[in-house]
DNA sequence: CTCACCAGAACGGCAACGCGA
DNA sequence: ATCGCGTTGCCGTTCTGGTGA
């Protein structure tokens, strides 16, 4: 009697109000009951403080009112920004949200659109770094309840949220240039990786512009942690000892980005003095680290916000919806790393 | 037939492989059915990929295989270290986790046990800041699928991981004084939750049992975010502009002291030289920061993990268990920000 | 008497249906 | 015809009792 507890079912409500279970889910869910059966209804409910079984209710409903926003690794900041906006507008809509991190991929992605055949899910909004074949496949067959953030083969028929991220890089090296810098060397994320490989490009195209020369001796690569960033900086010292340090470093986010400065100071390096620095990503600490962290912003607490509601609104609507793919601009801000203490003679062609 | 897709039950696999619905189950779930009948279903299951229905199991079932951990803040690194291993347990156990941000209670914590109580949730690990009288009552209901992390009224039965964060408190301020500071202020968390007054009171304990005077002047409120640390620099300095500013500051957590660690620099205090400082957490930000901070572990991916761990346990078990509390000791994990630069003439008592 | 399997009854809620007023 | 509400069947799975070999 006191462990077990007894499950209180519609039925035990049903006999208290002196009415059928159907029309205490009528009470519930619908508004077609007069007044005076609703209420005896009710009283009954909390009386006996009833709860409505959920998964009977979703095994008749099809449908959980559950979704899933699954990201890279939980330890980064910028998946949190994102996920709060996302927990937001998931818990406006009446929805609850599960966080699911793949720990760079430790946990298997595939595995987790399990959850969306099982019907546990209703839909996920999926943020993936590297997409092979097999996942592209699995998301095709969901797709009617997946929203991805990121970039995706164009012809994958799904709801996306996209941001050139290029194009971000592209600003930020501009910034540097702008502001006298020449021997901008570039902290890459994860290779491999979709934004790595974007945001090289992006690198590279920037240099070719200013009419800069790519130098590889400049690219180090990382995996988009603190602790990566913080060795980039060792790299870049031990490859040419004969060589001239860089005077910029660009950095594929903000984790490396604070990684690469508190290397940079542990080695006597000033910055923005000796070596400017700009990251990606506009985390909340890049506004409170020692200088302050020049960063452009991929607005991911937007694109958390713009993918929830596309795939809650695609739940809701219940015929077919072509896909829709909406863009969101990256937007640089400038801070204390990168401002111009240096100019060197000879303006920019 | 495209969009609206059949969703194949165990009947459709039962067809196919000429047997039951109840064998399908038993090949899917127990081992008692010979080599050939098993291998028939199971090439059935596959040909058509069947998914069992999560909804269908749960209610049949009386399981969700399904846990939540619920936190104050997704924003506080601690409280993600925290979820990584719950992760980790959850996942090895086949169980799959909800991460749930209160933010800071904009979020009720009694809504949330809603979840259990409609049996979306086996069970929840429960983080709380401030545990009022009706969430103490919605968790003693709730009991046997609840486990606590934190302080909570010793008569509450209910499993519990604790750790004693005023000891804690009383080694990083005695670490401070054996390092020769005498003018320690403190930053405290959130006033009204447990961990903001348990800390605070450890802070006062400390100083009573060195016999140095408590002074209300060297403590200032904070919130426990980073913002919050910065801003508490300026509240010491413009306290008493006649006073001479604190030799060490001890901060409630990381977050905070970061924060302090910033708007010290700013000011062109050096840190440790002019001033030491301390946090609480041990996040992995504590040590890469400039300089790396000296910082007390709760053993957060302890907490998580010991916590999920008895969570699961008693879930397995079928039968009722006694209420078990777990204790955790802190550490003090001593880094660059407290280097005993300056040593006052006069020893301690 | 054991083994392999099947039919049918739950599990709890929801909604279509239809009956009486 | 409308309104209010009880009845019934079904969602997909698991488990129980039972049958035949």
């Amino acid at each position: 009697m006191s462990v077990p507890a007894k499950p209180v079912t519609i039925l035990d409500v049903a006999k208290r109000a002196g009415v059928s279970a159907g029309t205490v889910s009528r009470v519930l869910n619908r508004a077609n009951v007069p007044l005076d059966t609703r209420r005896r209804v009710s009283t009954a409910v909390s009386e006996l403080g009833y709860v409505p079984n959920h998964a009977a209710r979703s095994l008749k409903r099809r449908t959980t009112e559950q979704i899933a926003l699954v990201i890279p690794d939980v330890g980064n900041p910028v998946y949190v920004q994102m996920a709060k906006s996302v927990q937001r507008v998931a818990a406006e809509r009446g929805y609850r949200l599960s966080l699911i991190s793949t720990e760079n991929g430790v946990v298997d992605e595939r595995q987790l659109l399990r959850g969306l055949h099982e019907r546990q899910l209703d839909g996920m909004v999926l943020v993936s770094l590297r997409p092979g074949p097999s996942l592209l496949r699995q998301i095709r067959e969901a797709a009617p309840r997946v929203c991805l953030i990121g970039s995706f083969p164009d012809d994958l028929p799904v709801d996306a949220v996209r941001v050139d991220s290029a194009h971000g890089v592209r600003q930020g090296v501009a910034h540097l240039l702008a502001g006298g810098r020449r021997r901008i060397a570039m902290v890459h994320g994860t290779r491999g990786t979709v934004p790595a490989e974007t945001r090289a490009r992006g690198y590279r195209d920037a240099l070719l512009e200013a009419g800069v020369p790519f130098r590889p001796e400049l690219s180090v690569d990382g995996d988009f942690t603190m602790g990566s960033g913080y060795r980039a900086v060792d790299a870049l010292e031990g490859a040419r000892p004969d060589a001239v340090f860089p005077d910029a470093v660009f950095c594929a986010n903000d984790m490396m980005a604070l990684g690469v400065m508190r290397r940079l100071r542990e080695l006597g390096r000033d910055v923005p003095g000796d070596v400017a620095v700009v990251g990606m990503d506009d985390i909340d600490m890049a506004g409170m680290s020692a200088p302050t962290l020049t960063s452009v912003s991929l607005r991911a607490e937007e694109r958390g916000r713009l993918a929830t509601e596309m795939l809650l609104e695609r739940l809701a609507h219940g015929g077919p919806l072509a896909p829709r793919v909406v863009h969101v601009l990256p937007a640089l801000v400038v801070r204390e790393s990168s401002t111009a203490h240096v100019v060197l003679a000879g303006g920019p062609s």
